[in-house]
DNA sequence: CCCCTATGATTTACGACGCC
DNA sequence: AGGCGTCGTAAATCATAGGG
């Protein structure tokens, strides 16, 4: 009982980083929204499950993601820029 | 969250989801005995009276706002922690 | 191994809005 | 009006994962 208990109480600290695809569908979501990058709860909702992370999870990705973007907009530029091209290949099929 | 108006200038990448609130105080985290202190009063009542949120910040060193402000947070916190258990739990 | 930085999560502090 | 409630977030900070 206390082992479940526990388990619950620290397992956050306990990360992983998201997998490559995860962080894939997020940055797309986020670079095609870039003039307003605040998903609905909605929007969370589905990123959450194409993700297969929580739908906090996706709250603070996002919440990082702006922040560390708009602190150093020239250092995500190339990122921008790949997505940005993604993004437009796939408007073309 | 109300930021962004009509705007326009859509194409420019450097949006303007800028908010910087102009005077905001600088987080300070709270030391250890101060974050104790505040666990084991919630852990009594997890809503003040006003009395209660003046003593408490007395105590700490801490404005009755912050003392405010912290159960606030702390609410939000047990509510995302039950959530999240819920979910994980089948 | 040992740094070091990237990354996910948590902690303070508010603005917006709600209800009494 | 005024005060305290929640909700969503910014920004700083924490803790560790992971790559040289």
């Amino acid at each position: 009982v206390m082992i479940l208990r526990s388990r619950f109480l620290d397992a956050r600290r306990k990360r992983r980083n998201f997998s490559k695809q995860a962080t894939e569908i997020l940055n797309e979501y986020f670079y095609s929204h870039l003039s307003n990058p605040y998903p609905s709860e909605e929007a969370k909702e589905e990123l959450a499950k194409k993700c297969c992370i929580t739908v906090s999870q996706v709250s603070n990705w996002f919440g990082n993601k702006r922040i560390r973007y708009k602190k150093n907009i020239g250092k995500f530029q190339e990122e921008a820029n790949l997505y940005a091209a993604k993004t437009a290949v796939s408007a073309t099929n | 969250e109300k930021h962004d108006k009509a705007h326009s200038d859509q194409n420019n990448p450097t949006a303007n989801w800028i908010h910087a609130r102009p005077t905001r105080k600088k987080r300070c985290p709270y030391t250890k005995y101060q974050t104790l202190e505040l666990e084991k009063e919630f852990l009594f009542n997890m809503y003040l009276t006003r009395d209660r949120r003046y003593e408490v910040a007395r105590v700490l060193n801490l404005t009755e706002r912050q003392v405010k402000i912290w159960f606030q947070n702390r609410r939000m916190k047990m509510k995302k922690m039950n959530k999240d258990r819920n979910k994980d739990m089948q």
